[in-house]
DNA sequence: CCATAACATTCATTTAAATCAAAGCCTTCA
DNA sequence: TGAAGGCTTTGATTTAAATGAATGTTATGG
């Protein structure tokens, strides 16, 4: 509760073998450029060192300086209520794009904490808007990022407010699942970074909702959980059950998405 | 259901009386520019004729061509689920900016439709992008409305799965309250142009729910119901309800639209 | 201006998921 | 290594809001 958070200036200043310029140009890096622009790109970038789990990046109320995107290990923001209870609004995986529900604004709307040791990129966001203005690739991918975002948080609402237990639990393991195979790990075994706790936080059910129904989907053999280990047994069964259309895709190059 | 939609098109090239240069620059505008930049502006812009209600601005899955900005009427975007059963994803007002969702992909996610007569101003993307990366304060205008869009959708995620049927409607009446005043208007009496079943389909709530609930606050002695006409007696313990933190604010700085 | 339909309210009953309660199971670090 | 606390599971009970059913009210267009 009154956890001193690391902020972000932990390592701005931090030494320089943690500041090793950062290779840019991942296949999952979500700003890809070429030749000179990724070499000015480059030179704005500052990599982490590795974050321990339960790291703050930023927390709400911060004033919005940067922007990060995951290199290694999750995040989770979340915002606090005017009661006090945490609600988890995203989970953050390498290669995507953390804080931008900041611009705009002077202050985070969110706070941003580490689920496990994790790596993150960080971009100073007023010299990346400098950037972007002279580099369109890197506009386009910001704004694209931004519209991402939009769209995602589109489908959460339409769980919340639609979707029983079951088909949230079934599409979150779904859309963990798309993550990682588009991120070239296993679409159907994996470790979950987070606890059932924030699971059902971010789902908007008890933790107790979300533990019955992983045992009701392993004796439906749908899936096999083993603690944090899961493995999807038939992802298509588990798609059915999430209730949602077959996506046509959001990720290649532009694309429809539902 | 099998509705005929009346799409863009039915106005990108309706009569001259129709398409005259719209004026730019109202102070609820939510692209608002200078002089010369203003006029580049103007140039690009489409006022749509009188739009009459249940009219489609544009269906989920069309192509993506154009944002709009709410000159006068209201509108509301929605998702179909894969049942069948439409979600509300936002309702829109004079000044706010519509389909920033479809941004960064090929089609729309959600649909619009009026819920009265409604007249909007059409920017297609293509042409305003081009003259957003000529134009920074354009170019913010634009990125800080996508930054506006996500943290609305925030504080709807946050609604719909941690706020009770009672808060949900205190929290809907409050920011309607704060939208109209805003823009100029009453703060305590206005009109709901959608009715009570979109109400509750927003909020994720039965319309039976919504309806007891604005007896219950009208008892209370919180607001005064007629229909469709809103007064709110005490914006103050309406917003205690609401189970909302103060808020210090969103509003100075630049295009606001929510 | 009336007829018809769409919208809104009210009450009774049901239900999905929350809460309450308790026990087992892993970490972890002293 | 083993005790302590935090997670996870399971089951019993409660509850907020949905659903079902019916009536009242307000628009709408012929």
């Amino acid at each position: 509760m009154a956890e001193k958070p690391i902020h972000t200036e932990s390592f701005h200043n931090a030494n320089g073998a943690q500041r090793a310029r950062p290779s840019i140009g991942l296949s999952s890096q979500p700003f890809a450029l070429e030749s000179t622009d990724a070499d000015k790109l480059s030179q704005i970038v500052e990599a982490s060192p590795p974050l321990k789990k339960g790291t703050h990046l930023f927390l709400q109320g911060d004033p919005f300086m940067s922007i990060f995107t995951v290199r290694a290990g999750t995040l989770k923001t979340y915002t606090v209520t005017n009661e006090g209870e945490e609600q988890i609004t995203g989970f953050y995986f390498p290669g995507e794009v953390v804080a931008l529900s900041g611009i705009g604004t002077d202050h985070h709307p969110v706070s941003a904490k580490t689920l496990e040791t994790t790596t993150v990129l960080e971009y100073p966001y007023i010299q990346l808007e400098a950037l972007a203005s002279q580099v369109p690739q890197l506009r386009t991918q910001l704004t694209n990022s931004m519209g991402k975002e939009i769209r995602a948080e589109l489908q959460m609402m339409l769980l919340l407010s639609k979707k029983t237990a079951e088909q949230r639990v079934a599409t979150f393991l779904c859309k963990l699942s798309d993550r990682f195979k588009q991120r070239g790990y296993s679409a159907t075994v994996f470790r979950l970074s987070m606890s059932r706790n924030e699971i059902g936080n971010y789902l908007g059910l008890a933790v107790e909702t979300v533990s019955r129904i992983f045992t009701r989907f392993q004796k439906q053999q749908l899936i096999n959980v083993e603690g944090k280990e899961i493995e999807i047994v038939s992802l298509e069964d588990l798609f059915q059950v999430s209730g949602d259309a077959k996506v046509c895709d959001e990720s290649p190059g532009s694309a429809d998405y539902r």
